[in-house]
DNA sequence: ACCCAGGGTCATA
DNA sequence: TATGACCATGGG
């Protein structure tokens, strides 16, 4: 009997440790203020970052990096502020929206449980399974695992199986991630290697290959060029 | 010219 | 519950 790509079991201390040995490792997440990370999420969303920095200084110089005075802009003037980072109709409306449960919700963050936080953000329009995971550990510090396309695509080129949606991956996952008992620091550094290593793995030929250069400890040396 | 980027919503079946 | 259209700019 044949079973084809019966998936094995992730580890994830491992695959940690060998990002970590192996990729460059900068400040996760970029950002001088919990509200600059807070919007930021939303931008970036199906973004390149490159972009985001460009709507995030135009927000600041305009002072918005606020969420009282950005609840109380025209959207006209936030639509032409963040423009460069994409979907500026869809995105105005998402980040007045989070910027109100800021406003409203932020002092009581520490009163909810992880699931409490996360579920209250999944409520806000624009808040979805990935962004409100990224507010949950950068912004409030909870133990999360961010299961984004780079991470799912990592899994998979791994050998873990294929996990088409956040939200399957995260059930699938969670389980075997809180037994590997990750604090909230190395999960937050977890997120930003994993993103390194997919900016990279571009370059390097896709996943498959820049796996394959994580396992055999040559990931450095190969993006060095 | 084409592809993608640190997603999410809404309508439809 | 699951798929598909839609949202938009900028860099490779």
């Amino acid at each position: 009997m044949v079973w084809m790509d019966s998936p094995r079991t992730p580890d994830f201390r491992q695959i940690f440790t060998l990002l970590a040995d192996q990729v460059e490792s900068d400040e996760w997440w970029p950002g001088e203020t919990r509200f600059e990370i807070v919007i930021g999420a939303v931008l970036v969303q199906n973004t390149n970052w490159a972009n985001v920095e460009k709507a995030i200084v135009n927000l600041s110089e305009a002072g918005l990096l606020d969420p009282q005075p950005l609840i109380a802009s025209e959207a006209e003037t936030i639509g032409t502020l963040i423009r460069p980072a994409g979907y500026y109709n869809v995105k105005t409306r998402y980040i007045k929206a989070i910027s109100q449960w800021f406003i409203t919700h932020d002092h009581e963050a520490t009163t909810l449980s992880d699931d409490e936080l996360r579920n209250s953000l999944l409520a806000v329009r624009g808040i979805g399974a990935e962004t409100a995971d990224d507010i949950v550990l950068y912004v409030y510090h909870r133990p999360v695992f961010i299961y984004d396309s780079y991470a799912r695509r990592l899994l998979e080129a791994a050998g873990f199986g294929s996990y088409p949606s956040y939200d399957k991956a995260k059930r699938a996952l969670d389980p075997l991630l809180h037994a590997a008992s990750f604090t909230t620091d190395e999960l937050a550094a977890f997120h930003g290697l994993i993103v390194n290593a997919g900016k990279l793995s571009r370059r390097l030929g896709g996943w498959s290959t820049a796996y394959q250069l994580l396992a055999e400890h040559r990931f450095a040396e190969a993006s060095n060029r």
